[in-house]
DNA sequence: TCATTAATGTGTT
DNA sequence: AACACATTAATGA
């Protein structure tokens, strides 16, 4: 990857947007680029590496493994995003499984380096600090959900979040374009796969959302409205 | 392409 | 929501 592309490419991180030319060379500096094909376990709480990722490209899902073998997962990081367990400063609970669902081209970045850029440039901590203060929201949001909803609404929730942060505009749809199954959606809203496989058709048949071969595309006004009818 | 595995659809409890 | 089972789609040799 030569240079420019790959400061072009440290700019659409959340993290760094908006750093100057010079402090993204900084960045640039420290950074080591890694592909992974899908598939692959980049997050292990077995093996703890202080190290944050940057996604450029593809998925990585977190999530948490019950004793039972029944997984939740946490969170679906997608370009632009990061994740990973530092020494201070965490993303998540150091508990939490991270597998690519997709080939992935990832920036790495070590702990002590990331604290010392964060030293040297206070706009990168003060992205750190709303990464993970939009981390927690959402992570409230979701508690919140689980807690009080039922099925359908949590999975409204879910498509519209899904929408919103992963969709590309087609027509009056957004398509979703990661490959999500019903198994994994039933993992990030906790239920059964049957449950999501019904509820999605009932969706479907109301024109919420279009389903085939593990894409998705989402009618945001419809459930949105839907949303606002029925919440909770 | 075919064979195998993965994903999805559905009825029953 | 869990289970069993049928059908269909995706994968890779």
């Amino acid at each position: 990857m030569g240079a420019v592309d790959k400061l072009a490419y440290l700019s659409q991180i959340d993290l760094f947007r908006q750093l100057s030319r010079e402090e993204l060379q900084a960045v640039d500096r420290v950074a080591a680029v890694q592909v992974a094909p899908r598939g692959t376990l980049l997050l292990d709480p077995a093996r703890f590496e202080p190290v944050l990722y940057l996604v450029k490209r593809g998925y990585v899902r977190l999530y948490r493994v019950t004793p039972e073998g029944r997984q939740l997962t946490v969170s679906l990081v997608g370009p632009g995003n990061v994740f990973g367990e530092l020494e201070g400063l965490s993303t998540g609970t150091r508990r939490s499984f991270g597998e690519a669902v997709t080939d992935v081209l990832l920036c790495v970045l070590r702990d002590a380096d990331l604290e010392r850029l964060m030293r040297a440039y206070p706009e990168v901590a003060v992205r750190m600090v709303r990464v993970l203060s939009e981390r927690l929201r959402e992570l409230e949001e979701l508690l919140e959900r689980v807690a009080l909803s039922n099925v359908r609404t949590r999975l409204l929730h879910l498509l519209l979040k899904l929408a919103e942060r992963f969709g590309t505009p087609e027509g009056r749809l957004v398509q979703v374009g990661v490959g999500l199954t019903h198994q994994d959606l039933a993992d990030m809203v906790g239920c059964s796969r049957e449950t999501v496989t019904l509820t999605l058709g009932e969706l479907g048949r109301e024109g919420v959302v279009r389903t085939a071969r593990r894409r998705l595309w989402v009618d945001v006004e419809r459930a949105r409205a839907r949303l606002a009818l029925e919440s909770f």
